[in-house]
RNA sequence: GAUUCCGUAGCUCAGCUGGAUAGAGCAACUGCCUUCUAAGCAGUAGGUCACGCGUUCGAAUCGCGUCGGGAUCACCA
């Protein structure tokens, strides 16, 4: 039984019959035990002292004794100031990891078992530039939050919004057909997304010139602005997509499958997947209809020159524009579209979870609350996963200083550390040609993921290019370490002992006090996924398998499992191992990353 | 200006539904490889939890204020 619940349980009665006092036992709350001090749980007693009319340590030391005679499983107690701590039996521990070997996936639910089902969008890329350290942390969230709320019994659709559509693809389109001499992914070389945002830049530099052009000629910055050349060209090249101008539409599928085939490149080496792909240039027109009901609805209203916009006042926010005067969509109207479309196709979603970053936080309430009024029951099942900008120790990213670290480059990067990092250390000389590159690849990745996933979503991060990300400490190459050192452990045992499966009874008295420790940390993993995924952050899952490895790392190089003489002990070590190992791997397959058979 | 998020060790981060002496990692310094993988382990040093006031038996955590920083408030996306 779950100790928490037994406790409280306990507790609730103990206040009961030596106090007269009604606790509800939800109510009561435990915390871990000080290193300091003996026990492995402890109950803080100062909220029940004044109704019990004692010292804060006659309280907790009659606690304790009641507990102690009604409850087999608390052995022993001390009081130290308002703080009650219990000792746990090791039979107690010693049964909660023969229940927990038993499973394969302890703490882990299967998709469906809550009966929830969930969309989690995230990713979400403008296809006119390639992948960077912003849309990696988007990504990694995403993907990890999907994992996490799987795990936790629900049912998960990934989806991904691509904007493929607008006038920052026609700058690449225009700048193309001037200045692209027909140049492919494949005459050049380059992978599609970059090729494109190639001519993104190249279409802003002659822009720029043409404005510095114009001004000189004496016109303001504003009119040249407005009146270059290029930006009637890209305002005609947008007129002609949305008219359907079949040249138009071949040049913007053409580059756009470019991008594509560029974005899945990125994807794959990431290990993101999506289950159901929107394209803007599907969606873009949704809106308009849920416009014209909130009009009729009066939740909307139309101003003299046309446009649409609701008064958010009341909710103490500003009027927002809903339908431009000439009207065409804002963003605002295509989220409200594709929200209700949503609505419509999934009749059955329990929560939409949209990953987006927090310079977006008011569009989204915005969005919630429209919907809101516009009726649909769903908008309380919204939630927006808002995440802290990627920073530079200088600041923010900025394109045109050049700052902006790429997601391609810096994948690369981190896997050529790995390899150099494998290289110096030997780690790999007997592996083969192919083994070793996808060990570079799993380490590096790790290294880069866990940094990412290790930082609470809501915070900015800070990542300084210039310093390599560690493969030391707290990060994704230590876990991966201690998960190949297990398995290799595990591996040499099959071998040495001729046994399989590793057999779990111990007598009490022998549980080392880090094994129980170790069972404490385990004990936790099911609580830590659940809070996991009701914070949206997979920081929790992160901290908590470090923690495990840890504890581990010290267990391994502080007591002897295979050398130790008493068959017993050997199997119960190697069972202790088996389950660290299986808890690590399955914490970091939530977070997205791989953890390698030997390294 | 309004709204909102943030400020914890030199650096990067935990801890925040109030609880014991605020924790890790990196960087620095000491030890430990003829012993299950040293990408490891053990240890030393490093803090006015931005500041002030308040609530409380108890505040890094809650409230108010001040200072400092970010974001948003577009017929942009």
């Amino acid at each position: 039984m779950h100790l928490e619940h037994l406790l409280s349980q306990k507790i609730s009665e103990s206040l009961s019959s030596l106090f007269s006092i009604d606790i509800k036992p939800e109510t009561i709350g435990f915390q871990k035990t000080n290193k300091d001090f003996q026990g492995d749980i402890t109950l803080v007693v100062f909220p029940y002292v004044k109704a019990a009319g004692k010292s804060p340590e006659d309280t907790g030391r009659l606690i304790g004794n009641h507990l102690k005679e009604s409850t087999p499983e608390v052995i022993d107690y001390n009081v130290v100031k308002g703080f009650l701590n219990l000792v746990i039996s090791n039979s107690y521990w010693l049964d909660f990891f023969a229940f927990a070997l038993s499973k394969n996936d302890f703490g882990i639910q299967l998709p469906g078992a809550s009966g929830r089902t969930i969309m989690v969008e995230y990713s979400s890329p403008n296809t006119n530039k390639p992948l960077h350290l912003g849309h990696i942390r988007n990504n990694l969230l995403g993907y990890s939050v999907s994992r996490i709320l799987e795990a936790n019994g629900n049912t998960v659709i990934k989806t991904n919004l691509v904007n493929d559509r607008g006038i920052h693809i026609c700058k690449s389109m225009l700048a193309w057909t001037r200045w692209g001499n027909g140049e492919t992914p494949q005459s050049s070389g380059m992978k599609g997304d970059h090729l494109v945002g190639k001519y993104y830049v190249e279409f802003d530099k002659h822009y720029k010139e043409e404005v510095k052009v114009l001004e000189a000629g004496g016109k303001t910055k504003e009119e040249a602005e407005k009146q270059a050349p290029l930006m009637l060209g890209i305002q005609k090249m947008l007129l002609d997509w949305e008219a359907g101008e079949p040249e138009t539409i071949g040049l913007w599928k053409m580059m756009n499958s470019w991008v594509y085939a560029g974005f899945d490149i990125t994807y794959q080496t990431l290990g993101v997947k999506f289950d159901r792909m929107y394209y803007e240039s599907e969606t873009y027109l949704l809106g308009k209809k849920i416009v014209e009901e909130g009009l009729a609805k009066k939740v909307f209203y139309r101003k003299e020159d046309g446009s649409v916009w609701i008064d958010l006042t009341q909710d103490k926010l500003d009027h927002k524009l809903l339908l431009r005067a000439d009207g065409t969509s804002v963003y605002m109207t295509q989220d409200l579209g594709t929200a209700a479309e949503r609505f419509r196709e999934y009749s059955s979603l329990n929560q939409l979870i949209y990953t987006v970053g927090n310079e977006q936080d008011y569009h989204f309430k915005v969005l919630f609350l429209i919907l809101d009024k516009m009726g649909y029951p769903q908008a309380k099942n919204c939630y927006h996963l808002s995440y802290g900008m990627v920073e530079l120790p200088e600041g923010k990213m900025k394109s045109r200083e050049g700052t902006v670290v790429d997601a391609d480059d810096l994948i690369a990067e981190m896997i050529g550390t790995a390899k150099a990092m494998t290289l110096e250390l030997g780690k790999a000389d007997t592996f083969s040609e192919s083994e070793a590159e996808e060990l570079y690849k799993q380490i590096g990745l790790a290294a880069l993921k866990y940094f990412i996933l290790k930082v609470d979503p809501k915070k900015k991060m800070v990542f300084d290019p210039k310093e390599s990300i560690d493969f030391n400490g707290n990060t994704g190459p230590f876990i991966q370490y201690t998960y190949a050192r297990i398995n290799s452990l595990l591996g040499k045992a099959r071998k040495e002992l001729a046994v399989d499966s590793f057999v779990s009874s111990l007598a009490d008295s022998s549980l080392l006090p880090i094994e129980k420790e170790l069972l404490k940390i385990i004990y936790r993993f099911p609580e830590t996924l659940k809070s996991s995924a009701a914070e949206y952050n997979p920081g929790v899952v992160a901290n908590y398998v470090y923690e495990l490895s840890k504890e581990y790392s010290t267990y391994y190089q502080t007591v002897n499992i295979l050398k130790e003489e008493n068959t017993e002990l050997v199997l119960f070590r190697l069972g202790l191992s088996q389950l660290t190992g299986r808890i690590l791997k399955n914490g970091m397959s939530l977070l997205g990353i791989d953890v390698p058979e030997r390294m």
